[in-house]
DNA sequence: GTCTATAATTAGATAGAC
DNA sequence: GTCTATCTAATTATAGAC
């Protein structure tokens, strides 16, 4: 393997992350339907024909880009979850549930794209929850149930009041600054935010 | 006015209301950009002409289906609390909630359409803000303000955890169906939804 | 690898028959 | 009022130049 093939490929994976990036933001905003491949390659700096080489269809894109968003989701909550082992239990899920909404302030993606997602029984749902909801949700009922003594059959409730609670202001960040004055994405707001559904859910 | 154009006008009415519903199902479940008017028209068991016909534009029937919701909420609303004026003010408070859970139980597009729409500051999200969503926010949080006697900082907190808690779940029910086993547009599923939320806000 | 050109569909809006 | 036909523009996927 030569230096000029190593350059080569550097260079294609850094065409093929700002795609990503780009879908991952469009996919978001305007949902799968809404969004456009020619719109995505034009956000990424670049032109429709690569999208088609570095990811075969927008489907595949699509996959690729709610992987990449996992991904982040756990990359940032593994390297926090370590540093919290200390403390009793209801304080340790507080701080994971701060955890997560301090994720989901930084990518909103990941809550739009559930929710343009959860609507229809497609493929694309069906993947969605057999490949990164799953294994989540587990984990997720599990900590709640041990910190809160919640009754099983109310888990999928706590889950989805969690979720819903931690993230909508995000995802509705430019609606939220209209109608209350208030920017959820400064640091003062985020935290806030994070402690009040903390201390909603485990009291 | 003779009984054959009131006939008409009776004719010409329901066919605007099931473009409407139609409208209302097919803008929520795709999205603005991603409901086209001709399915919205063959939902509606009708023709794109007649869209055209009775709403002008594609924009002008978005905002007849928000009107619709609206609509749809608020007399749900003006009905229930109206019978529960009796109680103290945080039993009045949590039962508030629990009508609130209802509602946006049997019309996840209330939540789909605001999640849809939040997300880029333009026109139509302008107008949901300034039309419908701040004269509603300004009663909720002083209702939950006086239940609770929260920070008013903290109002935009409470107000869109609220509704992320009591909504998503319903929003995204075939995702819930899958990812949990539990189909939350059951009789006993909303009941619980509804106790679990109110109970979360107002303990 | 990257980009341009194009084919086949589909979109919203419009015109006009009935 | 209702419906069909059509215009212009945008869509995804593909072919091929460099």
């Amino acid at each position: 393997m030569t230096a000029t093939t190593t350059k080569r490929q550097q260079q294609r994976e850094a065409t093929r992350e700002r795609i990503l990036e780009a879908a991952v933001e469009t996919f978001a905003e305007k949902g799968f339907l809404g969004a456009s491949t020619r719109e995505i390659a034009r956000r990424a700096g670049t032109n429709q024909g690569l999208i088609t080489y570095h990811f075969r269809s927008k489907e595949e894109l699509w996959r690729a880009a709610a992987d990449s968003i996992f991904d982040g989701l756990d990359s940032q909550l593994a390297d926090r979850l370590q540093a919290i082992e200390h403390g009793d239990g209801r304080e340790r899920t507080r701080e994971a549930i701060r955890t997560y909404v301090r994720f989901t302030a930084s990518r909103p993606e990941l809550f739009r794209l559930m929710v343009d997602e959860g609507k229809v029984a497609d493929d694309r749902m069906n993947w969605l929850v057999d490949v990164h909801l799953r294994p989540r949700f587990e984990t997720v009922a599990g900590g709640l149930a041990d910190a809160t003594g919640l009754d099983r059959a109310l888990l999928p409730h706590a889950f989805y009041a969690l979720a819903g609670a931690a993230s909508l202001i995000f995802a509705v960040a430019p609606e939220c600054r209209r109608l209350t004055g208030l920017d959820p994405a400064t640091d003062q707001a985020i935290e806030n935010h994070a402690d009040f559904v903390a201390r909603l859910l485990v009291p």
